[in-house]
Order: C-alpha cells, then structure tokens, then sequence
DNA sequence: CCAAAAGTGTTTCACTTACACCCATGA
DNA sequence: TCATGGGTGTAAGTGAAACACTTTTGG
C-alpha cells in the first residue's frame, strides 16, 4: 500500500437516482448538464466528493445544490469505477438512490430551476456518461428492495388511503394486484395507523386515510417479523 | 463539475471480504500488515486501485497478489468513505466479498505466505481501520443473499453431499434446519444433478454426491422460477 | 454388533390465490 | 340516477413445518 501516492488518484464523484411517484408514473429526477462534456445532455444530479465530507454528506449536498431536494430518503446503490467512463479523465462514481414524496417537492424542483425535471422511468431521454446503466440498476434495487422493506411509503405523502399503496406498488412492480387480498395482507401485517380522516376532493366516495407506524414496525421487526409484498 | 480539478483527490482502495467453509466454521481470510500504519495488525486483503484497472479488476489482483487467490466468486459489497477512516490521507475504498471453495484452494494459501490466514468469523483478531465494520456488513451480505440466490455453492466443492449443503446454510444462517424438509425443498427445486458417485473416506454409510446445475437454474430463472431457502 | 449418518412420508396448519357484489359519495 | 371507486368474505389449493424410524456401511 505504501508505493500508491506516486500513482495519479482518480476523481470521486457521487451520482443521485431520485425516484418520485406521480399518481401512476414512476419519475426519475435529472438536471440538463451546463459545461461539458454532453452539455445540454440530461444526467443524473451529482458531483464530485469534497475531502472533508463523507460520501453520504456529498449525495446530500449535490441533490440540495442542484435540485433542492433535502432530508430525502438516500441509500447507497453502487460504485462504477470503468476506466473510460467519463472521458475528461478517470471519475469513480458512487451512485445512490433516493426516495421522495413528490407531492411535496414537485413545485419546488420545478420553480427552480429549468434545468431541472422529472421524467417518467419509461420515457427517458438520452442520458450522459453511462447513467443510463446507474438508472437501470437504480430500477432494478427498487423493485427487489421495494418488496422486502417498507420503502415504499417514502414515496407517498404521510397520510395516503390504501388504494395509493397498492397502486405505488403495482407501478414499481409493473403488475396488477388483488385488491381484496392486498388489503387483507397490508392490513394484517399491523404496521399502519388507521386514521380518522379521508382523502378529499374525489368526485365519489372518499377513502380512508392510514399512516405508516415507523416505530410498530422497527418492534416487529426485532419480534422477528418479515415485510413482504 | 467543472472546478473540480483544483480540489485534493482522495486515494481510492478496494478491499475484500473472502468467504470460506471449512467443516462446520465459516471462516474469512486476513492478511497481517507489513507497514504502517497499523503494521502487524490483521486486515481485509486489498490495496490501491490503478489508473488503468477497473474496480473489479485491481479486486482480483490485489487478491491474486497478497492471498494467491485466483478465479473465485466476487461481487461488489459497500463503498466506505469516511473522511477519517485511514490516518494518513482520504482513503475511499470499495468493498467486495468474495466466495471460494476453501477446499480448493486452503494449501496454497497457507503455504504462500506465513501472513495469510483463515479466522473464523466468530473469533477474529482485532481488525486495520474500519475493517471490522466492512466484515460486519459482508456477513449481513452473505447471510441475506445465501437465503435467495444461489451463491452458497461457491463455497462448496464441486461434488458436495446434502449433508454438506444442509450445513452450509446451517453455519450461514446460524439456526438448524429440518433434514427432511431441507431434501424435499432442495431436490424439488430440480436444480441439483444427481451423480452416481458417492463421498469416501467415511467411516459409516456414504452419502450419493450430488452438483449445482447452473445452467438448468438460469433457464427456471428465466422462466420466472424463486430460489429462496 | 455397534456407532454413525443416510435416507424416507405423512399430517397439520398457515398462507396464498381466485373471485363478485353492495355501498357511499359527488356530479 | 349515474358513474366511480370504497369496502368486504369465503373456499380451494399450495407450501411450510413438525415429526421418527429403518437402512447402510465401516470398524
């Protein structure tokens, strides 16, 4: 290890896969690069590591910096390290994946800045650098991990009526569910809080309204409970 | 993106968590240092990446070249990047665990290099930098991905008995399994060959030999086929 | 003949799946 | 009164879990 400062080290970048949910789309945050290279080119939000924050601290700072997102749900998905990834030079990037509530972040990301957009999973434009490789593994994490952890209700405002859920997870999964056995399943599991209030504003009968118990559910998972869809 | 250029680079190392079966212990492999810092402590095996190397790449030879390790199960576990984790610089180092037939390959390593050695997982020497908490994260890893993918058998030889295989998910997931229920589950997955073999050397009834059919499993998988222990 | 592990079936219970109608509400 | 989604139960089938004895082999 002792030979490696005479080596040229490599540029450390952090990338950001935003995922929001948009009635029935699942949306991806990107930003339309400004310098080169792919400028004009639409790409993930990120940049480069500063020596003094950790890498979880620089997600957080390039998503606030160039979206305005803050105090999302982040975890990370993946390190692409391909020498000629980025054509400037040798770039690691350290991908992540977020979670928002796009209810209420939309207007924000979108007065922002015009640079800034959301666009459906399934209609993405061309994209820089190999994200597109990073959005399809993002993709594939949060179908896998969407299935085994509550994830999902970060994706949904605080209060949302069962029909929202189940639709969350019909569009992460892209397949129909039974509404009779999802609800018996989600409901039996105890892990939300059925309030007293109902959606408003629907042209027929409103629905229930239920929040996600955090706390039952960090309990039962230590009783040895499994979440699964 | 553009500014970046002026900012320090930090230092970027891989490390790798190596998994071995031995009998009845899960072991990993370490290696004592032979320079500072931490100098004579035990690490994860793993060095710098070089300008011209993939990360998966320098993985391979940093093993190659401190453990002889060659050719084995390696797949990409953490990226750590903690602004202090090394004393003497940023270091962000990307994690893999790595699975080899210990069987294999347990002579080479030992004879290589008197500062190469298997530990078992339960009673590891006090680690270099933050090492402990990389093998921490591998065995949570090992033990979430053994239950649904098929990677167990990387550890295993070739030619493996149930008996075998039963306890190698018995030392992972640390809990005892029903052998009944274990050969009726396994062999109904229809992804074992059965060989017209059996082990030797026994003192006792020996058991019929069986092998991992790869390729029939990539053609259930296809056909939208589970594996889950 | 003894020790040690191989090999084998059945029952019970829980969970998953499939499936259709009435109700409440606002327009 | 109509259109739209909210809300509910049951039966059949599938898979998981619990459980004990006989067989084979080498020493």
């Amino acid at each position: 290890m002792s030979h490696t400062y005479e080596y040229p080290r490599p540029a450390v970048s952090v990338d950001c896969v935003v995922f929001g949910l948009d009635e029935d789309q699942l949306k991806i945050l990107l930003i339309q690069r400004g310098a080169e290279p792919f400028l004009g080119m639409w790409a993930l939000p990120g940049g480069f590591v500063e020596p003094d924050e950790n890498l979880n601290e620089a997600a957080r700072r390039e998503l606030q910096e160039e979206t305005g997102l803050r105090g999302v749900w982040l975890e990370q998905l993946y390190t692409f390290g391909e020498v000629d990834r980025d054509p400037r030079t040798r770039v690691i990037t350290v991908a992540w994946f977020a979670l928002v509530k796009m209810s209420r972040y939309r207007a924000r990301a979108a007065s922002d800045a015009a640079n800034v957009d959301w666009f459906p999973v399934s209609r993405l434009p061309r994209l820089a650098f190999d994200h597109r490789k990073v959005v399809r593994l993002g993709l594939q994490r949060l179908q896998a991990k969407v299935r085994y952890q509550p994830v999902g209700f970060e994706l949904l405002p605080e209060k949302f009526t069962l029909r929202q859920l189940q639709q969350m997870y019909e569009v992460i999964l892209d397949r129909q569910l039974d509404k009779r056995n999802f609800r018996k399943k989600i409901l039996g599991m105890d892990i939300l809080i059925e309030l007293d209030e109902q959606e408003s504003g629907v042209p027929h009968r409103a629905a229930r309204l239920y929040r996600f118990d955090k706390s039952r559910y960090k309990s039962l998972l230590k009783a040895g409970f499994n979440f699964e869809i």
